[in-house]
DNA sequence: CTTTTATTTTAGCCTCATCTAATTTTTATT
DNA sequence: AATAAAAATTAGATGAGGCTAAAATAAAAG
């Protein structure tokens, strides 16, 4: 059985090497909050239960078993992300500090009747997909919004490792999951970019802000939300 | 703040003072599974923390603050076991050990949203009362199932520390809250009692058993569920 | 009012999860 | 290739929360 705290960590190395990038240990200790040497300790530990394979000074992979196990917290933190916002309320960027908590409470039985409750849904309210009982992901087709060419119809398919920062600004521009748009122009002088709304409405987006917007294709005129 | 631990510790002298008892050193650790000189240990800590004050050796009393503390775990714990039950199709034998875990989480607005997505509920599946946001209680007028003499028509209000065998025993019989029946006998041989459901089913139900079920004056053919 | 038993507290030990400081190894820069 | 910088590991400390065993105290029995 896992401690919390492994739990954590096996998250955040699943979360890095997920996202392309090698989950160093200093990575790991950023999203921790803690220290490397802290780290370290407990990578050891989740590699003694047989969650990842630890390669001294050269990093981590996970095994099945850890991927596995990842892939269950990863379902019970979005599955309680939807239950927050489409059950009770909550905006999309006050949930993530409590469904850090609610994925540690451990039922079986709460997680799967919580899926069904829920419709058994795809998607969280960030646009992640949420790992199925057997840890099964809807595969989409999605781009960064900086890499989309202008004149493109778009649709907002995820926030990727959005703070609560940047999905309050989201919010506030009127951006959110299945909101579709053409991209109208990019500044070259910082590469800001000019959107089209479908409703007509015309609004900036700073190419920091735009780099975590992931999109997929939008057929002229269609609309469709994950 | 208080450790999870603490919290489990105080709703432990909070439910054996609320009983009547005294909160013995042994009590609360048989209730927390632990040792009596790990239970001296967290109630000094509880002490320090202003929440209960503490007599060596002769026992301990809450403070206001330790009471508005307990309430407020009490609140959430049967908030989550009304959610489970109402919401997710959880049997009330099936709900506690999960609440144990849920009760910990740390949200004032998780808890009031909870509350207000149940319909700010004042009894939970066990017809516990359900502190308000103030650590507020519906009061009642009950007695234990013993009490009641033959020939009284009441209403099941509440099971009190059901375990879950109990709570199991008392689904088969179809004994739950809101039940109404009148006690039609009482055995002198083991105080065993034969009861008379609205529909005219029979039913008997052992001393011990009985001894859990807090029941209320039912008007000769009324019904309400609390 | 003693003596025995039950309860509580204290003392000392352990594991977990963190830290800081020192050391080792890898990577980057001259 | 040598050196400097960055990253990772090891070593040693700390505090939380548990344990067992021993000592102190209170309660019950005689
Ligand atoms: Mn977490
Ligand atoms: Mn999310
Ligand atoms: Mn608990
Ligand atoms: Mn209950």
């Amino acid at each position: 059985m896992l401690t919390r705290s492994e739990e954590d960590h096996l998250k955040a190395v699943h979360a890095l090497l997920e996202g392309g990038a090698s989950a160093a240990n200093k990575d790991v200790a950023e999203r921790m909050g803690t220290k490397a040497s802290s780290v370290t300790m407990m990578l050891k530990k989740l590699a003694d239960k047989g969650l990842l394979k630890l390669e001294p000074y050269h990093g981590v992979k996970l095994t099945a078993k850890g991927r596995a196990e990842a892939l269950k917290l990863v379902r019970k933190h979005r599955l309680w992300e939807t239950f927050l916002v489409e059950r009770l309320g909550f905006g999309w960027d006050e949930v993530h500090e409590v469904a850090e908590q609610l994925e540690h409470v451990r039922s079986e039985k709460l997680t799967d009747h919580l899926a069904e409750y829920l419709g058994d849904p795809a998607f969280d309210p960030h646009g992640d997909p949420i790992p199925d009982r057997h840890g099964r992901i809807t595969a989409r087709n999605m781009r960064p919004l900086p890499a989309v060419g202008t004149g493109e119809r778009v649709r907002v398919a995820a926030v990727k490792d959005g703070s609560d920062a940047l999905l309050q600004l989201l919010g506030r521009k009127g951006i959110g999951i299945g909101k579709v748009f053409t991209v109208r122009d990019r500044q070259d002088f910082d590469q800001s970019l000019e959107l089209v709304a479908a409703d007509g409405i015309h609004l900036t987006l700073s190419a920091k802000a735009a780099a975590h917007l992931w999109v997929e294709p939008a057929s002229p005129r269609e609309r469709r939300a994950p």
